[in-house]
RNA sequence: AGGGGUAUAGCUCAGUUGGUAGAGCGGCGGUCUCCAAAACCGCAGGUCGAGGGUUCGAACCCUUCUGCCCCUG
């Protein structure tokens, strides 16, 4: 029978420990769903499983991706479905476990299926200078008009979108989501749920956790790089960066970091209240 | 001790010629279908250090006190 567990929860909640230790006992493969610990050089940062752990039980999708690859959710879903798939085969229990919202709802309730968008449409709306809530309403007003024009992430999502498939974003979506890969499947699903304060307790200490276990020689080579990279936003890699730079001192990094980490975890926690509901959320 | 400066939201600070206060950050709430540890939106906080005075009216002027900072001894 094809089973699967989710494992999710704010940052800091003790999902990798207890995806580890039910993995032990169901003979599980852990399959990450965070957009961070994808990234090969944030092994300590992103608080990646460490060697040891990957040695206990199968793990994949951690590390697997070099800091300037373009990543995506879907790229995230095909990744995750093939891994889902090839645990089923073994006779494995794939648990998936991790932080990132949108690749959770993404698992379940599938992703419109846009086709790629081509690079020099999406690099010239990336570094477009004008106005872009004018240039989607001159294309595509019905998505405009759920966009905010303030929204630059998104008016140029449904820009090029509707550039280069000649459809509005909207009617891609409407048209339907390519199939979930746990649809018809046996889900169970866990969500840690930890206080708040807790929460921010503990994620300060692991920070300072971080910094004693290297963080900042982790960061360090990635100094140079182009800090618009998803990668470069990683929480501590910026704070870093800029105590490296001489910018600020090492507690300034330190507690900017922190407060980062705290901003987080409340975006966290309402996309579970507010799009995962079904999850027997925390209220 | 004397001289100078400063005291405005949890923090850093704005506040025009006196008309009862704003921003950024933080906090809290929310949005979210291909950068999501992203991007974006909203809300609540102030007896303007304390007392007295001038004035129709003072965060802004005068005065006393208190705290902090700098200089001189």
């Amino acid at each position: 029978m094809k089973r699967a567990l989710l494992i999710a929860g704010p940052t800091a909640s003790g999902k990798s420990a207890l995806a580890l230790d039910l993995a032990r006992k169901w003979n599980g493969v852990i399959i990450n769903a965070d957009a961070l610990q994808i990234y090969e050089p944030l092994r300590i940062l992103s608080a990646r499983p460490t060697p040891e752990e990957e040695q206990q039980v199968p793990h994949r999708l951690f590390g697997h991706i070099g800091a300037a690859a373009q990543y995506s959710v879907a790229r995230w879903l095909k990744e995750a479905r093939l891994e889902i798939e090839a645990s089923w085969e073994r006779g494995f229990y794939p648990i998936i476990t991790g932080g990132t919202g949108l690749y959770f709802r993404a698992l379940e309730r599938g992703l419109a299926e846009v086709p790629d968008i081509p690079e020099e449409i999406r690099n010239h709306w990336r570094s477009f200078g004008g106005d872009l809530h004018q240039e989607l309403c001159r294309r595509d007003p019905a998505m405009s008009a759920r966009l905010l024009p303030s929204d630059r992430q998104r008016l140029i999502r449904a820009i090029e979108v509707i550039e280069a498939t000649g459809r509005s974003l909207l009617d891609w979506q409407k048209d339907g989501q390519a199939q979930a890969p746990l649809d018809g499947i046996t889900v169970e699903r866990i969500y840690m749920d930890v206080p708040r304060d807790e929460l921010y307790l503990r994620a300060e200490t692991r920070f300072e956790q971080m910094l004693r276990a290297g963080a900042v020689d982790e960061v360090r080579p990635l100094a140079g790089l182009d800090p618009m990279l998803p990668m470069m936003k990683a929480i501590g890699v910026p704070e870093l960066v800029a105590y490296l730079k001489g910018e600020i001192s090492l507690d300034d990094a330190s507690s900017r970091a922190k407060t980062a980490t705290r901003n987080y975890i409340k975006r966290q926690t309402t996309w579970w209240r507010g799009q995962m509901a079904h999850w027997r959320l925390p209220h």
